[in-house]
DNA sequence: CTTCCTGCAAAAGTTTTGCATTAAC
DNA sequence: GTTAATGCAAAACTTTTGCAGGAAG
């Protein structure tokens, strides 16, 4: 975790009126060496000095200020991720069996292909400010081994 | 809905050892004409016939016997759409702002492009049956109108 | 000393479950 | 007749909120 990191977030939650507590700096440092989606409950375990309403709400106020974000899954909890403007644009490898979910970066060629085409579908279709979001759904190692 | 519809989701349920009621078969319907992802308070306003127990424990066959699909969101309620088994490979056009979301395709070559290299990262990662799933987020006719 | 944050407990909102009844085979 | 589906009400589970005390600026 990076001085910088910590300075960009403390700027951003300042500019939303709110402050860099302890409390908000273990959450940010929690996501930026997960290095990949972690779940409430994720959260709560990691030491229990994080107290769930305050995750909760910290986790909304973090993504008020544009520094994380959730992330849409099939499973029960919410996942919370650093944001992509910190982090650099990504996608997601999802084990569909345990949930698990890993960051990946795809060429920066497919990319391109991709906002090119999705682009004309959704300029066609009369969206706006079209981004897209890929995930890869599949089996990891050890649930395939299992099975 | 073709008669062909039916017919084969009356298999798949028998073959898991269940019924196609009428219940199911207007459940079914619904999403055969929504031609998206819908949300349990739109199935059960659409007429209340459907009983909101039943529309959970409904969904909840109809997904083991691998005839419908929920979706994941960033809305509070969970979304349903027909299985691709069924409805053929496609996806999703996701309003930022109110949420709706609508079924489209892209070309054929775009898609062999992403399995091709998704294969390939997938296997590096250790992840085993791979496939994709791609959604284009972006504003609404509608929403981007009141902006 | 004013504003925001924290923690507890309670409330709200979504989904699941128990049980008696009804419908399907 | 036996097994599964339905509807109601209650329970379970995730997330949000109220409020009193504490920390930050």
């Amino acid at each position: 975790m990076s001085v910088d990191l910590d300075t960009t977030v403390e700027a951003r939650l300042r500019d939303a009126g709110q402050r860099y507590t302890p409390q908000r700096r273990d959450l940010l440092h929690l996501l930026a060496q997960a290095a990949s989606p972690v779940s409430i409950p994720q959260i709560l375990a990691d030491g229990d000095e994080l107290k769930q309403s305050s995750v909760y709400r910290n986790l909304a106020a973090l993504e008020q200020a544009g520094v994380v974000r959730r992330v849409p899954t099939d499973e029960e909890y919410g996942r919370y991720e650093l944001a992509e403007e910190l982090i650099g644009h990504h996608h997601h490898l999802v084990c569909s069996n345990c949930g698990t979910m890993r960051d990946v970066e795809v060429p920066a060629e497919l990319e391109q292909t991709l906002d090119r085409t999705l682009d004309r579908i959704a300029k066609r279709a009369g969206f706006a400010r079209v981004e897209h979001r890929l995930d890869l759904l599949g089996l990891c190692g050890n649930c395939a081994a299992m099975a």
